[in-house]
DNA sequence: GAGGTCCGGGG
DNA sequence: GTGTACGGACCTC
């Protein structure tokens, strides 16, 4: 008979020494079943420059399969060359008999996962369809229905299997003034949230105390009854995800060790597979087989789209579902509730985490992109959670078996440190980034190279497998690091393949998505383009990448540099064609600033010189990006602007900051008001010295004492026992003073404290104080502390370059009383004798014409009349033209 | 700015 | 399990 499945794990198992392999999947009525599998042995290949047959012969007395192949080896161009294949029994003796081999030549794919082994031999991959041919049996070793497969094969179905969600999060209590140490302290609940309902709950509460009877709470004796419950319900529920916050480095670590130390049943995966864990020198990574564990913090904190200041719980909920947790007083309010058994709030906060793990997942669709990255790359899904080395490294066994490429080994340490030395001598040369022309500058359009690097690997067919490494006569193209790479015609590079099909299948898939109506089907497109993108702009970096499998530092800088030709060649085409400047650049974009304000006839401009652009670089597109209608550049890689892109015809505006942070945890929000501020009236009002007077303004409240402590507090956790800290820091001073006031507030470590600097003649560590204890004592804020450590630094830089300097911007602050700044003006200065240290453009006040740079003469064209520069609104004089041209 | 170290989330 | 985290912020020189 057969069966259809979607494939949710893989492994194997050992019987009599002979693997068998095992996939974990589920049907589409919402069966799970496990697929075994034993007609497959582990297998490697060996390359070498001795006598085949004398080696042959000697691994045939190792009771070894060896067979003769022809294989490509993947780095430089070459043409096939024989290999032993080697075949074994045990996957898991590989290792010694990598190691043995060794001393006759160069193994290849010898370190590959059997389970991926598998996978790519049968055209197999994660969360995508399997039909299987043979039979149900009995077994005893996994949890679910067994089926003994004859033949597997690969299927195309869209749809998801009916998927089963169980969310999990535990309360311990903290016997001691210490952290929760599992093999001390007490699980005391764990919180489940499920999903489709499990017997009619959605969630329950697990207790480990015999309480008073409530719906949705069940109580138990003690824990160890707490954890056998727990086993029993997720063998019960059965569920395909086990989600929870931090699950991956908390929750589950606590439990398994509760789980040893309890001596209770631990495995709640699919098989008896007992540790669940891998045990790695300073991690242990949860693993249950079957099923897939998903920690919502581990995803939302690595999505590199979405950045959030802080990633509790917490922050998190509010931000993304616009939930609040149930308030709770750190750990300590959790002991007390416990010991005085006023369980009714405890439950409810548990009950809710697990709940907002679940909804985290579930509403926010975090899964949605790895359902599709595994089912592009190959990856088990549990795996696709990873970095973005696995992922290349599985798309590349794939297509490497069907060239008859071999994978070489992952490098070892000798090789590692044979690369960083190389590295150190003669590098990895990145991308250009221009010195930008700092300061405020009006209407500027950027224009950017869409997926630069895919596009110039495909271009120049750039790959380990077709790099000339001597010299043969063949056809080939010399790139600007000097490297040669022979053409299409001979060989398509494998990377070039794989980003041919990535760009095009992206771009069916974002046509696909114009098309269709069904918002749930738009949804998975859309999820299946981002993920396309993602593999698509990580294949450079793996050549650069230290433990690539496919390290080839010459790869990786022939990219960087084509990259550096193509933004170089771009800026001087662009100034030679058009009347324009360009202001910055940065790996692939270019900004330019024009003379042009209205926003359409700027947008038909950047179309216009893209356009040119692209039509004289092959294989590559300049795209026009958006209008900044003001820009404010500090430095390389730190600007901000008001920008401005159509969205279905209409323009949109948004004020942007790149590298310039507001948002920082150890400022205080008055920092980040501030900073918004100020930003925000140079880009919209085009007015610094309105901005410089908001700084005074602030600073003036400062030092009145009138700013609201909360807008003050900087908040910083206590992560270590207080002795261990080495320096001094105010948040540990004033930890020490906290225990000294209160000796019953032991349990401090892990805690976040609010401080404020208050003034006094001590160190100024030791004047960090509580804003409680402030407001209770009267005492006040030390203004000089803010407006030096706080105010001062992150905004200095953007008024030096808009030409004020920081003691023009604290303009008789130190020598006046603040009364008199409060109320004193500037004094006036006509504005020919304005001084300016910087310039946007040159100004004839007879006609108005302006120009980018000044004339020879300095003397309009036109009038014949003397020029002024002119500056964020005002015309005057240079101090030094020549620092800025 | 290079290089080294610490830290996150969880209770 | 044919294994041995990671990326960012911060500090120091």
């Amino acid at each position: 008979m057969n069966i259809q499945l979607q494939i949710l794990d893989c492994d194997y198992t050992l019987l009599n020494g002979k693997p068998i392999i095992r996939i974990f999947g589920k049907t589409m009525k919402g069966e799970t079943v496990c697929v075994f599998y034993d007609k497959f042995r582990p297998y490697f290949y060996l390359h070498t420059t001795e006598d085949l047959d004398s080696i042959m012969f000697e691994l045939e007395k190792n009771d070894l399969n060896v067979e003769i192949v022809d294989r490509i080896i993947p780095i430089g161009y070459q043409e096939p060359v024989k290999m032993i294949k080697i075949t074994g029994k045990d996957p898991s003796k590989t290792p010694e008999l990598r190691a043995f081999v060794k001393k006759f030549g160069q193994p290849y794919e010898a370190d590959v996962l059997f389970k991926y082994r598998f996978m790519v031999d049968l055209n197999l991959r994660g969360m995508e369809w399997i039909d299987v041919k043979g039979n149900f049996r009995k077994t005893t070793t996994v949890k679910c229905k067994a089926f003994e497969a004859e033949e597997i094969k690969p299927i195309e179905i869209l749809e998801n299997a009916p998927l089963k969600y169980l969310s999990v999060d535990i309360e311990c209590l903290p016997l001691e003034d210490r952290v929760a140490t599992p093999d001390k302290d007490p699980i005391i609940m764990i919180s489940l949230a499920f999903s489709p309902e499990h017997r009619g709950m959605k969630d329950v509460v697990l207790v480990s105390r015999l309480n008073k009877k409530e719906s949705g709470v069940i109580n138990c004796s003690n824990e160890k009854e707490l954890l056998e419950q727990f086993y029993k319900i997720v063998n019960e529920f059965d569920p395909d995800f086990v989600i929870g916050y931090n699950i991956n480095n908390f929750d589950f670590p606590y439990l398994i060790k509760r789980m040893e130390v309890l001596k209770t049943k631990r495995d709640f995966g699919r098989s008896e597979k007992n540790p669940f864990t891998h045990k790695m020198p300073q991690k242990e990574i949860p693993y249950l087989s079957g099923r897939i564990v998903v920690d919502a913090y581990d995803i939302i904190k690595r999505d590199p789209w979405v950045k959030f200041k802080r990633y509790n719980l917490g922050t998190i909920a509010k931000e993304m579902l616009g939930e609040e947790k149930v308030q709770m007083g750190g750990p300590a309010e959790i002991g007390e509730l416990w010991t005085k058994n006023n369980l009714e709030k405890l439950i409810s906060y548990a009950r809710k985490d697990a709940e907002l793990a679940l909804k985290l997942v579930i509403q926010k669709r975090l899964l949605d992109k790895f359902f599709q990255l595994a089912k592009i790359s190959g990856l088990l899904l549990q795996d696709s959670f990873g970095g973005q080395t696995q992922r290349i490294e599985c798309m590349l066994l794939h297509v490497f078996r069907d060239k008859k490429i071999v994978m070489p080994l992952k490098s070892d340490a000798a090789e590692l440190r044979k690369r960083n030395e190389e590295r150190e001598g003669y590098g990895l040369k990145g991308a250009l980034v221009l010195e930008p022309r700092t300061g405020l500058h009006n209407s500027v359009l950027v224009l950017d190279y869409k997926s630069l690097y895919p596009s110039l690997i495909k271009t120049y067919n750039i790959c380990p497998t077709t790099l000339l490494t001597d010299n043969k006569n063949i056809e080939y193209i010399e790139t600007p690091f000097k490297t040669k790479f022979v053409t299409k015609n001979i060989r398509e590079g494998i990377l070039p393949l794989l980003l041919r099909k990535l760009i095009d299948t992206r771009v069916k898939v974002k046509n696909q998505m114009k098309i269709e109506s069904d918002p749930e089907k738009k949804r998975v497109l859309n999820a299946k383009q981002l993920a396309l993108k993602d593999l698509s702009n990580s294949m450079y970096g793996f050549t650069g990448y230290i433990r690539s499998r496919l390290y080839v530092l010459d790869i990786a800088n022939t990219i960087t540099s084509y990259g550096r030709e193509t933004i170089t060649k771009t800026k001087k085409m662009i100034e030679e064609n058009f009347p324009v400047e360009v202001l910055y650049s940065d790996t692939d974009s270019v900004f330019i600033k024009t003379n042009i304000n209205d926003l359409d006839e700027l947008k038909s401009y950047g179309q216009k010189i893209s356009e040119f652009v692209t039509k004289q670089n092959p294989g590559l597109e300049l795209q026009f990006e958006k209008i900044y209608k003001t820009f404010l550049i500090l430095s390389k890689k730190r600007y901000a602007g008001w920008s401005f892109e159509t969205d279905n015809g209409k323009w949109k505006d948004n004020v942007e900051m790149k590298g310039i942070e507001t948002v920082r945890r150890d400022w205080c929000t008055l920092t980040s008001d501030i900073m918004m501020e100020v930003i925000n009236t140079i880009l919209k009002e085009g007015d610094v010295k309105k901005a410089a007077k908001q700084v005074r303004e602030v600073i003036i409240k400062l030092s009145k004492g009138v700013v609201p402590l909360e807008k003050l507090s900087i908040v910083k956790g206590i992560t270590k026992p207080l002795e261990d800290y080495d320096g001094i820091q105010p948040h540990v001073e004033l930890a020490k003073k906290i225990i000294k006031r209160d000796p019953t507030r032991k349990n401090i470590v892990g805690e976040r404290l609010e401080f404020v600097i208050v003034k006094g003649n001590q160190l100024l560590s030791k004047r960090a104080e509580d804003p409680t204890f402030v407001k209770e004592k009267g005492l006040e804020i030390d203004p000089q502390y803010y407006i030096e450590n706080q105010i001062l630094p992150p905004l200095e830089r953007i008024f030096d370059v808009c030409g004020v300097s920081s003691s023009e911007l604290m303009e008789g602050m130190r020598q006046q009383s603040l009364m008199e700044i409060f109320n004193g003006q500037k004094p006036k200065i006509s504005p020919e004798e304005t001084v300016l240290n910087a310039f946007e453009s040159v100004v004839c006040k007879n006609c108005s014409f302006s120009f980018r740079r000044p004339t020879l003469n300095g003397l309009c064209p036109t009038c014949n009349l003397p020029l002024y520069f002119s500056y964020a609104g005002s015309i005057g004089k240079i101090i030094d033209p020549s620092i800025k041209l």
